[in-house]
DNA sequence: GTTTAGTTTAACCAATTGGTTAAATACTTA
DNA sequence: TAAGTATTTAACCAATTGGTTAAACTAAAC
């Protein structure tokens, strides 16, 4: 049996552009079939639903994103190269793919559920247990490395400073005249100035 | 003539809560008219459109927390005193008003234009051709009150901080077991750490 | 070559939804 | 009270859209 998986590599395809350029509730069925160059109702054939066709792209762009930057970071133990590191790939990943975000928050936007199964499965595959670099944060405050913060918000500062410029970006493009939230001069400022900040906010 | 002022002010109301609720996308019309116990057609009659509809009660939302904010902070010019109530304030204005977050991005999503215009406003409106804060931060460099960072890259941060656990508010409870983003111990804790962050980072 | 199973298509359907309309109902004013 | 204006309603409409279906097509298997 020749099980065409031509076609639905191209289903996938299209429909990840149109949900992450329009969202699940904007995007069109018609659209995605027509980008894919394939009848519609070959896409309900495939994946039965619009619900079940988003899930799966949801899933494969969502976990590409983490398991890059797991992959990026994870054999980091050193506290500076790791903060560095995280700042430095996460806004790299984002940036390269900005419209992630906006799709990851319209999801976060109706409860969050899809998000965090997908996460829980992630760190599954990975065999984590905990969060890796809230472990090493820790360890760092423990050795006398870093003044003693709470790590759990020192993340929440840290993804919050990689990622607001990405979210808000019409707005600080135009507030702060000159900046070009894609420029690669201010992503290399950004990322200077999140480490920086956060290095001598808990340097001992 | 008696201009029913008492009809546009339940629709204004009930489409406040739908919107901020379902987004302007999602939002249905009849469920505007059902809360505010009308007839459908009513809002249109008021209204004329949902896109203007919608306008309103954008422009109304975003107007009050703006103000709010700019009102708590315009008279302090010491620097230090400055960022705790930017922080302070901008924690406890998102906390009173979880849906409005959402409600922006939504709309900042849509490529940003009606929130950079109503921006403008209220800075005309309240007679500003600069962003104060950003002004002061770079009068207190000079001053040699704190260290030489970039202006609007330390903005960036301060609001990339507040706001990110709202935005992520699902997940960050859900891996950060036993933080309840809303709650009172939370919202101080973090108030707290952003501030220690901030000033540890750029004090002399 | 015929059967069988998978694949593709055009036409169709039912539900939803923003918006309209004509008629009915209040108010105001002269 | 009568006329004129503003307000409100029920019924309706056209467009959109996710999903279905029956028939046609393709290709391997026997």
């Amino acid at each position: 049996m020749n099980y065409n998986t031509e076609t639905e590599q191209k289903i996938l395809s299209a429909a990840a552009e149109v949900f992450l350029e329009k969202g699940k509730g904007a995007a069109r069925m018609q659209e995605i079939a027509d980008r894919a160059g394939i009848n519609k109702a070959l896409l309900h054939y495939y994946f039965r639903s619009k619900e079940r066709l988003y899930d799966e792209v949801f899933k494969r762009l969502v976990s590409d994103f983490f398991n890059e930057l797991f992959d990026a970071i994870q054999d980091i133990e050193d506290i500076q190269l790791l903060l560095k590191a995280f700042i430095d790939n996460y806004i790299d990943l984002i940036a390269q793919r900005q419209r992630l975000i906006r799709f990851i928050i319209w999801e976060i936007e109706t409860g969050g559920g899809k998000m965090v199964e997908l996460l829980k499965t992630i760190m599954q595959e990975r065999g984590l247990t905990t969060i890796p670099i809230e472990v090493k944060i820790q360890k760092a405050i423990q050795e006398g490395k870093i003044a003693p913060v709470d790590s759990r918000h020192l993340i929440l500062s840290l993804i919050g400073m990689c990622i607001y410029p990405f979210i808000a970006r019409p707005i600080v493009e135009n507030i702060f005249q000159g900046i070009q939230v894609t420029s690669t001069e201010f992503l290399q400022q950004r990322k200077t100035e999140i480490f920086n900040l956060i290095w001598n906010g808990i340097k001992k």
